[in-house]
DNA sequence: ATAATTTAGCTAACAATGTTAACTAAAGCA
DNA sequence: TGCTTTAGTTAACATTGTTAGCTAAATTAT
């Protein structure tokens, strides 16, 4: 498939576009992104961008695609020294460039965890798979250990079934990942709490008990991870 | 201090106001609410609304005190039955009406814990205060729990310091909260879990892992207390 | 009771927003 | 050269929050 001048053309526009949609979004803050003021900052007129976009939704999903994508590849690349079988390392390492790229991507990372754009609702099958690509790292950290043999499930996960747990092993299985209940049910507990500690931090709702500090949260992670038996 | 008659009335449609606007957030969906949609509703003209609001912002933290209040008198409601010094069922309780709360107060829910509507910042003279009185009340358990000698810190974070914690705990003993740091590090990731598994799940960013289910949210609250100790 | 004042509401208007319609000029292709 | 597609324009519409200026009612003071 090449690229014909027009199309090459095009692209950069529509990266133009993005780009100085992400510079106002990081400046004047948050969800009240404005076609308007990206045209205008483009020199020109604010209907020109319907060529690039069906509407403001479609942009929005753009942002968030390139948002997740960011994401993903910051994770990628922060384990770049790390041997593949230290997975607590690994799983560290992870979490803290979730974080980073949280603090250093603000908006990016509200229109991606936040609460959505008002009236704004973005469609799964195109969001789901970006989004898959960055969470999935902790995922594929927790199987290889685990078929490694170096995770030990603690006792208070141990015995714990549901009808939930046997759903949830058949829709991992679908994704190819072959772990036992307890373990993907403490997974998605620690995204809850990676999520949940860098959300409060970020959304200021932990500001009464001091100023933002790595120290908790890595804390927190080494103790997630000690809990599985990993070392970091 | 006498209410007059004006200040009655004035009160009622204060009530009123919020009240509109609660439902239209719930109805057409979070941070759009209109001033003017509200006030049609009401059968009154927008610019009115501007005698018991200074501005829009006002009336959404007016919204979020009251959303604050809400939640917390719901958190305290639900340990009605349960003794004073069953610890692990008290915490349970209040989980579990936290998260009750959230999915059946959606958009309120959105309100505190999600990102600010665009262009508004919450005062947090106002709204930190609120905030504590539902939060708080896990901590009170807590700390109950810590002087009834019943809860065991876990080895994993046992020995645990830094100058963060240090910090911490002096902000807590301003607040009447004398817990050693090591449990008070608990205590906030225990709040992080649980807002950050609610909110996952509320903003449909666990929508792959299945529908949403009461279980493997409890699951994760009670294993987070038998890492204490505590029983439910 | 009457006069003065405060309050609750109105309409009109302004500056933004996203979006559509109708049109122009340029680029690419037969 | 002629036709079609594309990138851009301006004008306009229906929204939004908000301010200014006015009216009528309710309260308070004389």
């Amino acid at each position: 498939m090449v690229q014909t001048r027009r199309e090459k053309l095009r692209e950069t526009t529509v990266e133009e576009i993005k780009a100085v949609a992400r510079r106002q979004m990081g400046e004047q803050g948050g969800a009240n992104l404005s076609l308007r003021a990206i045209a205008a900052e483009m020199g020109m007129s604010a209907p020109a961008l319907y060529r690039y976009f069906d509407n403001r939704d479609k942009l929005v999903t753009a942002l968030i695609v390139d948002a997740y994508n960011s994401l993903a590849d910051f994770m990628v690349a922060s384990t770049g020294q790390i041997a593949n079988d230290a997975y607590g390392k690994l799983f560290l390492a992870k979490c803290l460039a979730f974080r980073e790229w949280a603090l250093f991507n603000r908006e990016q990372f509200i229109l991606i965890f936040g609460t959505p754009i008002p009236g704004y609702h973005a469609p799964p099958e195109i969001t789901t798979p970006a989004a898959w690509r960055s969470n999935s790292q902790f995922m594929q950290i927790l199987d290889d250990a685990w078929k490694a043999g170096r995770i030990s499930i603690p006792t208070e996960y141990q015995g714990l079934t549901s009808p939930l747990h046997l759903k949830l092993v058949e829709i991992f299985k679908q994704r190819d990942y072959d772990m036992p209940a307890p373990l993907i049910h403490i997974a998605m507990a620690g995204w809850g709490v990676i999520q949940g500690l860098v959300s409060l931090e970020l959304y200021g709702q932990m500001d009464y008990f001091g100023e933002s500090d790595t120290a908790l949260y890595q804390l927190e992670c080494i103790a997630y991870l000690k809990r599985l038996g990993l070392e970091t």
